[in-house]
DNA sequence: GTCTATATCAGGATAGAC
DNA sequence: GTCTATCCTGATATAGAC
């Protein structure tokens, strides 16, 4: 692997690689995609890659894996952050992110593919996902916790209950807008936010 | 095709590899399943299969529609009939399927798998997918409709973005099942819905 | 660290005999 | 209506040279 002529040091193949690979899964989704494309896009061969991260599903984990790091690096609120948020910016970041993914397609669909896909406990990303939805929730249902006890909450909402509809409603109005593209997902999940608490939140 | 001896009639050679095939697709993916496979559990070979359905897709789109089919004939309150409900039964339809889907994890995966994949415009199933969440959201828009004209429905509830959000629940919280079996599908929906309207729905 | 070459396998689909 | 035989394509993965 040469750029300008010089070697690159491991590392920086890895991350080439990385990076193709993530914009392909995007692009084409996670099975359409052979390590051959990848390798092609690299201006490698398919073996050379494989040389790197030893099978298919290694690659498409590791990319998760520096998506995340990426995200929490240089994202506006990234993800490391997220379960640090107090509790109306959890909310409002799920409603920016439902925003910001309208202009996102192929990564939507290729997280709602492999969501589904990974719930199968044999496939790669099966840990990776059981570990996200977990730990969305757990933020979530905090977020709700802490308005509760601020007297926020709209009489009757339960915190876990209400966590677990709001990550289900995120992932059901991509499903529909990936169907079909007018859907307003933002919005639908604006309201459905708002008519869990009280007061409707501001700046969203 | 040959059955105690006698030669099937085409239609019913049709039939069983129709069942067939949507037993396995269930069972193991739209994907994973290959014609081979199906053939084989039909005791043909995939030719003699593909003789009566030109492509594994068309295959697909067929179950589907044979599913539709037999649900409309034998199901409790089948999806013929599930547009001409009233208002308050079609919400109980939909947390009873959720209840009913707890018990048939491949069918839960093979249509969320579908759902996703089938966004894809070139999709075999795109038609049939975009086809079904439009008639779901429509009866489900029009259940919400009749009972904000009969002043059910809390303030501020919005028909069509209720039904979207309904829709959406329902598909978010089968993923989420899916990735943890003690979700409680129908109990979440349940709540969701009740949310939406002044008085709980009776006997759900 | 990367390549060439290859092994191995499975998929969908078709041609043509019976 | 069903079979045998085959084609073509494309997948992951490995061995071994450089």
């Amino acid at each position: 692997m040469t750029i300008d002529g010089r070697a690159l040091r491991g590392d920086a193949t890895r991350e080439l690689v990385l990076d193709a690979a993530l914009e392909m899964f995007v692009e084409q989704g996670y099975r359409a995609t052979s390590v051959r494309d990848i390798a092609a896009r690299c201006a490698m061969t398919h073996p050379g890659l494989l040389y790197h991260f030893p099978s298919k599903a290694a690659l498409l984990m590791a990319a998760l894996q520096r998506r995340d790091d990426v995200d929490c690096v240089d994202g506006e609120s990234g993800d490391l952050a997220f379960n640090q948020l107090d509790a109306s910016a959890v909310l409002r970041h799920l409603v920016n992110s439902a925003k910001n993914n309208a202009s996102k397609r192929g990564l939507v669909e290729l997280f709602a593919n492999l969501s589904v896909e990974a719930s199968a406990p044999d496939h790669p990303a099966h840990d990776y996902f059981v570990e996200r939805y977990t730990a969305l929730k757990a933020t979530v249902t905090r977020a709700f916790a802490d308005l509760d006890r601020d007297g926020a909450l709209r009489q009757g909402v339960v915190p876990r209950i209400a966590a677990i509809q709001v990550v289900a409603a995120m992932d059901g109005l991509q499903i529909q807008w990936l169907l079909d593209p007018d859907t307003d997902m933002a919005g639908a999940l604006a309201v459905y936010v708002n008519s869990l608490l009280k007061e409707p939140l501001e700046r969203i």
